[in-house]
DNA sequence: AATGAATGAGCATTCATTCAT
DNA sequence: GATGAATGAATGCTCATTCAT
């Protein structure tokens, strides 16, 4: 009836892609280790998927975080900045650690696979524009200073995103816990800068 | 003369290797590929290197950024902080931009290779130390506000190191150039922070 | 109908790598050598064994002597000593003969290959204590002088395996046919000793 | 002045050919770990062997237990027989012992290299002569049964062989440990046979 | 005499993919 | 839908041997 059948088993082997991928990077999410965890055999797998590359394509895409802002940008527009950025800060690390799988292959492959880097890179605007469009609301709303908002994301993402790798996938331990005191001291430091401030007056 | 002679060759081996790896991962960069590149046989890269884990891990040991940082830090210790961290940021580019090879296979492979992990979060924190002794060095002179400078320094190059992945690296096109401009406006923004304050008045 | 499916391939591949390690070794017996004997390509073989030394340690598994023996005892258990000695003796030389690959190799190898040693070990000690057990029995019977019978057990076995080694695998040119007349003068002189004695008188 | 020049050189390289091939077979004894073993480079070894054949061929011929047993032979003319086996099967397992190597490598390499199987067969036919003609003059003077003594010496020698392999070689645990009891018990069954008869009485 | 660099063939093993059943 | 068998190419690595120096 569709072309696209049996959409749960499909689902279970992205998942066990992810999964492996996430441990041992995209050539080591073999599929017959894939089909292993699933229970099945290798040959069942390209009954549906054509090749690895649409399998892993698949599961990528339908894993970022710009569904997410795109509800989250709407429910903080009232909020304090200081309280909107908190809580986009906080999804955005609950929605890594939920989906550490996708990031790291997302991370670790687009630097040498086209086909996922251009999907990073997709992503990556996305979520860049939605939170410029709310940063800009801000300064013209006079909440925010008239800051380069385009540097203002990047650094803004970069920084828990950073954050989150080095931490809770490379186990960097003299960094320090991705907690709540974390994001909000980063918050504050993001939005007070590091100044001493009797220079600014 | 030494105990591991004809140093040319091993470095041709290494240059070879980090130049692959960057354009197809770790996995990618097969020694048959890296010795097709220096023109050698297979067998010929065993001579000089007792595995293909030995010819990685030396070669990127031997071209980190810490070595940099050592003596820059020396170099910027009279100037203001925002021409300080200007010369460190525009440091830290120019050595990414130098040793792309090396930083993209540090980012992708530490991902899931334990040895080249361990490796990049000993360099990290050799940076980070360093930094923040330099930032520890600035509050105590009052010409900083009392950060906390674990956090600070992470945000610092985590922003600079994940601008030039996604610009320079990734070909993100739209992000802004890294350039002299990019690197002031960053600073100030850090500087600075978001807020609109009086403060900033 | 077993987790061990098509068991025709798996013994083809056995046989082959029993036959091809009898005349050139374990070391020669390669993966590919072995699938060219059976007219199939390398990476077949590795879908039924899981590497070369789990083929190999089942192929000799299932070819010791030990389960020949266990049969043997309860036949000759009533017969005199002289004409139970013989059975055995006839018994062990038919299945060297048979089996001569295996234990070329099970000789040969477990000199340097700590897998196949134990196994020739556990071997060996299942057939010394059968043969042990049913000497015993004799000498509590009365029917054989009250001996040492771990030496004993050894001499019979180890004069057997040498001979025949000797002869029909080295072809050892001076030394005697193993057939039947040697295997009465052998046990002839197991039983009564080299010794001149009035005794024998 | 001489072909065979350096003799101390090619000794050493055969000393260490001998040592590495017991732990490692023939095949696991190769150039580049006997060379090191010796501190010299591969290149080095065959200055003074044409080929790694050369070099076994060699040092297997010139560690044979035949011209231990020529002299042994005359020394024990006139020692009544069980003590004279003794002496002989005494010097023997040491000799085993002293060049377990040797002996390690013609049982195992004999088996699928032609060479040195007609090497060993050359080595165990001398000694089979040497100790047939001893016993045979024990025949003659009366001292031992008239028995078959091709087979004796065979299972003489092979006894003594396979216990020491096994026990000491192949460190099988149930074997009893090759002593002077040992030898003393093994040349009394030998002597006396198994037989319970009233002939012992 | 010795070195060290190089080679080419070979090895065990793995993998993505195909396909008849 | 799923299986299991098969393939062919590739991978990291080893080895005996050669040879200019």
């Amino acid at each position: 009836m569709s072309d696209r059948p049996n959409t749960d088993r499909r689902d279970m082997f992205k998942a066990a892609a992810m999964e492996i991928a996430c441990q041992r990077g995209y050539d080591g999410a073999t599929i017959k280790r894939i089909a292993e965890k699933c229970g099945v055999t290798v040959g069942s797998i390209y009954h549906y998927f054509e090749n690895k590359e649409e399998l892993f394509r698949e599961a990528l895409q339908e894993r970022t975080f710009a569904a997410v802002l795109e509800k989250l940008v709407d429910e903080i527009e009232d909020l304090p900045i200081e309280e909107g950025l908190f809580q986009v800060a906080v999804r955005f690390v609950s929605v890594l650690r939920e989906r550490i799988n996708l990031f790291s292959i997302l991370a670790a492959e687009s630097l040498h696979n086209t086909e996922i880097g251009s999907l990073f890179s997709d992503v990556s605007r996305r979520n860049s524009e939605l939170m410029k469009s709310y940063l800009d609301g801000k300064i013209a709303a006079g909440q925010l200073a008239p800051i380069h908002t385009g540097i203002a994301v990047q650094m803004f993402f970069g920084h828990f995103f950073n954050a989150f790798l080095h931490k809770e996938r490379l186990h960097m331990q003299h960094l320090p816990e991705i907690n709540d005191e974390f994001i909000h001291q980063s918050i504050r430091l993001i939005l007070n800068g590091w100044r001493q401030e009797d220079i600014h007056a």
